[in-house]
DNA sequence: AATATAGGTGAGCAATTACTCACTATGGAT
DNA sequence: ATCCATAGTGAGTAATTGCTCACCTATATT
């Protein structure tokens, strides 16, 4: 991986995550990036390719989250760390997840949704914890977290801390 | 508004869900809409302008949603109403809702999305009912159901009854 | 009958877009 | 030194897109 083609992928996630990516011409991605256009084309063959290789990175990042929620064997202190990853702005995550949720309206894949693999880890920690339903409770919570992440992303959201604060204690 | 009219802004909020915005183009909604694509510009002026109309009908959808909720005066009941209407797939609403979703992500505005009314009329209900923090309670709900009806949209819900009656045992 | 206003058409234009290609630069292996 | 693969360029192209415009039709008003 060459420092201009790391430049390419930067430049792509951030425009297409706020521009959205149909509306970003592959010429602007290559300006900002400081890169001759016909480079993305080299690197990445498509456009599609360039989202295909943004997308890659996205699922490395969501599956190092759900190992280390995985690797959580404390039950109680595993949904406090779903929680906290929810509130987390990593700085790329939060670009995957606004590229995740424009694209997932339209029908186009961007990686996997990780949300089977996480219904899975948060049922098994309700389960241990002896909830009375723990599957509903666990998709509950998912799209719990999915929703709240959304409003922050969107700036919807300005009580994040006390939200947090307040999901946690839902939970402790 | 005479009926070609109507059938282009059906088949435009349809296209835009499924689709996305700058995905559809003017002569592909023209030719399932069975009308020339002049027609288009000539009724709405621009892409946008036939955008901006379909935001005002949303508008117009989520309002009416709004005043249900406003004047259902016991509050538990608007609670329930309030988790009735998130999981009520009314055929328009959907596609609103997809297509904020998609432009919401990008920056775009398309209506006005009506988190701050929701968040008062909720917060509302549950200060009369006695909760402790009826403002972050009331946020964390919208948040919620905002992340239920994405789960749905996005076929991502099979057990969508279950949850509900799962959510609606939650403030009942 | 004449006029006006609004609905409707489709060929065509200017701009943009994704993508190609012939070419140069560079650095490591033989 | 020579060769070769990879990195990089940027002018050019074919296709698509949003939009215009001259023209036709129909209903209603005077």
């Amino acid at each position: 991986m060459t420092v201009k083609q790391a430049r390419i992928l930067e430049v792509a996630t951030v425009l297409f995550a706020t521009d959205g990516y149909d509306a970003t011409p592959t010429s602007k991605i290559a300006s900002e990036a400081g890169v001759s256009e016909g480079l993305i084309f080299r690197h990445f063959k498509n456009k599609q390719g360039l989202l295909d290789a943004i997308s890659a990175r996205a699922t490395v990042a969501a599956d190092s989250q759900l190992t280390a929620l995985e690797s959580e064997t404390d039950m109680a202190q595993r949904i406090q760390l779903a929680i906290d990853q929810a509130f987390a702005k990593t700085k790329g995550t939060s670009h995957y997840n606004a590229i995740r949720t424009q694209l997932g309206a339209t029908g186009t894949s961007f990686g996997e949704s990780p949300t089977a693999k996480l219904d899975k880890l948060l049922e098994e920690a309700f389960k241990a914890l002896n909830f009375e339903g723990p599957a509903i409770e666990a998709r509950f919570l998912r799209c719990s977290l999915a929703g709240i992440q959304a409003a922050i992303n969107a700036g919807d959201l300005p009580s994040a801390k006390k939200l947090k604060a307040f999901v946690q204690g839902m939970y402790a």
